[in-house]
DNA sequence: TGACGGCAGCTAACGTCGTTAGCCATACTG
DNA sequence: CAGTATGGCTAACGACGTTAGCTGCCGTCA
């Protein structure tokens, strides 16, 4: 990987015309209805289709929620990419926090199942874990403090959705004040 | 709260004995075997009864968790306080945050519950995650900064737990990292 | 044309889960 | 000694993920 130019994106998983409607469907009701509300029946269901009969198109539950986290991974990778390319240097680590709590706050599920508990490594896109998370090296430009930066967004991020802050008005303050503590450790890195 | 002396902890739940043992053992399951281990049959095999006599002392398996949770807010405030009253101010931010680390990922599945996934905060006991998270403002003096800090350490702490990184070897670096930054802005404040 | 094979649906069913209803023995308490 | 609370039990329900096995349709090729 060069610090020039923008890192491609490792080419997605094909899928069947059939499953990318079942992956959509399933982003559907996980966004709108939570983890608990996808069920390979109610999945069928959306679809006009038995529970069994998806397992025509994925192996198992494991795998549609495998894709959704591909999905994740990809758009909030793509979005932190394009916002630290157009940002100028002494900008990029209060333009990349804030873009990606947005980004998290409007897809709160989808974040949470991409970044909670154990994930199966091995079922994921080589490559892709490592694309989305490089805008944080380019927006400090040393890898230890890139990844404190985003352990502090994510730590910031999934406490907010899983609504574990008493005061969330308190929260904007919080942000800025660990924004200026990582640029200023990136301007004396 | 005042800024001496230590904040007493709430007082902890009353439980019966047989509740108590029940709580136990409900502990030594998760703590050991994981979250999907932790059934009502498990829990009851474990105790020589049967699934539903757990009934008679737990309104369902969610009153069960909500001990944990307590359980290990409890001890997590309890080491933290402590570090914090011994630890000379300018060392604050950076022995909580090693202190925090340790206990956290000696109890990873323990902690996960504590602080992963949305919360009934109605259930839990008044005041205790205030007392827990209340370190985190004795270390750096501001209570957005203290904020900020603590995520930055649920983040780490909690990626690591879930083999989020894919090499953990650097985390030390990170945390140095991270520290370094907020007790530089704790002292700026 | 017609046989064939695979794709994509179906029903029935299994085992596990949390949970409820209802029964019964033991042990305090009046 | 009667009565009641406590804390066990079995049987069962509905929802879950998943499997086995059947069927209808459609394209391909002799």
């Amino acid at each position: 990987m060069t610090t020039t130019g923008i890192p491609q994106p490792p080419a997605p998983r094909e899928y069947s015309a059939r499953a990318t409607e079942i992956i959509a469907a399933a982003r559907a009701v996980y966004e709108h209805d939570g983890p608990d509300a996808l069920t390979m029946r109610r999945l069928g269901e959306e679809l006009g289709i038995r529970a069994p009969s998806l397992y025509k198109h994925f192996a198992d539950k494991q795998a549609v929620e495998t894709a959704l986290i591909e999905q994740s991974l990809a758009e909030v990778g793509a979005v932190c990419h394009r916002v630290v390319q157009k940002t100028q240097p002494g900008e990029r680590v209060a333009a990349l926090l804030r873009t990606y709590r947005e980004y998290c706050v409007a897809h709160p599920n989808l974040y949470r199942l991409a970044t909670s508990g154990p994930i199966d490594r091995a079922a994921l896109t080589p490559g892709l874990e490592e694309w989305a998370g490089s805008p944080w090296f380019l927006a400090v430009g040393d890898p230890y403090l890139a990844q404190a930066l985003w352990s502090f967004a994510h730590g910031m991020v999934i406490l907010e959705i899983d609504g574990r802050y008493e005061d969330p008005s308190t929260l904007p303050s919080s942000w800025a004040a660990g924004a200026e503590a990582f640029t200023a450790a990136a301007r004396n890195q």
